[in-house]
This record gives C-alpha cells, sequence and structure tokens, in this order.
DNA sequence: CCTTGACTTGGAGTCGACTCTAAGTGATAG
DNA sequence: CTATCACTTAGAGTCGACTCCAAGTCAAGG
C-alpha cells in the first residue's frame, strides 16, 4: 500500500506519515525497487495505534518511546505497561476535566435558553 | 487581587494572565494610581471561566469572540448561545475520541497484565 | 520521446498558545 | 537613602506537532 492510499484511509497526510517514519514513531516502511514506501499490515496497524493515541492527545514523545520498546520484543512488556497504565491516568484526569466543563457548558446553554425565551415572550408581549 | 494572588490561585502564570489581557480575552483590568493590575470579584469569575474552557481545549480565539459578545450586553445571548453549543459538540466528539482510545488502553494493558503473569510463572517454573 | 503525476529528500515555515527577556517604575524593609 | 522585590511594557523566543517547499526521480500514457 502506498502513501497516498495510507494517507486516504486513515485521514492523516502522507507529510504526517513521512513525518513519523522520519522522527522514529513508526519503523522505517519497507520500499518498492524504486524507493516507493509500501506498508504492509503491520505498518497499518501501527499507523492505527499511533493515529488513535495522538487523537486522545497523548505526546509523540511518548509514543516514540513505546514504539522503541515494541521493537525490542517482549522482555519491554513491563516497561510499555508502564507507559501505558501512566498515559491512562493522564487521559482519565483530562477526561474528568473536560466533564467538567461539559457540565458548566450544559449548565450556561440551559441559562441562556431562558434568557431568549423570556426575552421572546417579551417581545411577544410588546407586539400585543 | 494583584496578579500575583491570581496567579497562584488559578495555577495560571502572571505571563499568562497578561497574554490573555493583550490578546482581549480577558477585558482590561482596573489598575491602582501605580498602574498595577487589581482584579475584581467579575474579573475573577472570567479568568476562572476562560481556564476552565481551555482546560478542556476550547480554542482562544474562540473564546475571544465570546467574551467579546458577552462586554456586548444582552442583545448577544443568542449569538453566545450558538457558540457555545457548536464547542459543547466538538467537546463532546474529542470526549467520545478519547473514551475509544481509553477502552484499548484498557484492552492493552489488560493484554500485557496477562503475558507478564505468563512470563513470571515461566521463570518460576524454570527456577524449579 | 515527452509530459504528467505520484513519489522521493532535506530543510524551512507555520500555527496555537504560551513563556521569557530586557529595561524600567515604584513601594517597602533595613 | 539605597536595595530589593513585585510589578510594568513591548517584543522576541520556545514548544509540540505538523505542513509546506524546492528540487529531483521514475513509471506509464499519448
Amino acid at each position: 500500500m502506498k502513501i497516498a492510499e495510507v494517507s486516504e484511509q486513515y485521514s492523516l497526510s502522507a507529510d504526517t506519515l513521512r513525518y513519523y517514519e522520519r522522527i522514529g514513531l513508526i519503523q522505517p516502511v519497507n520500499r518498492t525497487e524504486s524507493g516507493i514506501r509500501d506498508y504492509n499490515d503491520l505498518d497499518l496497524r501501527r499507523v492505527d495505534f499511533i493515529k488513535c493515541m495522538r487523537s486522545a492527545g497523548l505526546p509523540v514523545e511518548v509514543l516514540i518511546d513505546y514504539m522503541g520498546l515494541v521493537q525490542q520484543g517482549d522482555k519491554t512488556i513491563k516497561a510499555r505497561k508502564e507507559i501505558l497504565i501512566e498515559q491512562r491516568e493522564l487521559l482519565l484526569a483530562r477526561m474528568q476535566e473536560m466533564q467538567k466543563t461539559l457540565d458548566i457548558l450544559n449548565h450556561k446553554i440551559e441559562v441562556y435558553e431562558n434568557a431568549v425565551l423570556k426575552n421572546e415572550k417579551r417581545i411577544v408581549s410588546i407586539d400585543e
């Protein structure tokens, strides 16, 4: 699978895919004889994983460390688990912040809704 | 309340507070005779609101627009409500992305947990 | 054979959101 | 009276994460 198709399928720009490879977030992808990247299934699963993690805000640097460990095989499982647990904590904390904000937004929208209704009623009664 | 105390109380740097004022996110704060910012209750409530919205990832630009409308009084209530509704949608979408990622993290951590246990068992049996 | 278009590279540029620096002022402690 | 310290300003610098650019290569269609 060429970079354009991967880009299409995962909604990541080709630039981003090359960037991820350059910084060591994705392992060097196999090339055709003419030097063009040819993503295999494992590559695609990794792209998908990274996309997912990035979409939740996990820092690129942490993911580089994690993928580095993955590359080193089973002896790094414990270290990997610790990274994921730490990131899960941070993610949960962010989600809780967002929930708080969501509650406030809901409240404010409701207040505004009432204000709008009152206002319209007033206009109607003026009209009468 | 001086900027250092506000900074302390809301865990925002004094630089950030001045920055917010400079870009028009916070209305110009009253000054003492010697030109030092003196935050009043309304200022503080706004700082708190902005801090909360920012912590959930609402863009500074959107908040500038919103606070601009707040400054213009009741005639902008409808427009404000629309901004908040749009941002609520986006926030919900982000939270759902994060929930998906959280599920995957939970799954992966569990898998790693099992791998670690198996590994330890194997080591124990080798030891025997 | 020539053009087109997708790919390649290294490196520079952009964006959002701060964060820091330098130079200056003014109230308070020793 | 001077030193310290928190404040002030305008403007430059940083950071994370891309995103774009120029110049070059190559396979395929007309």
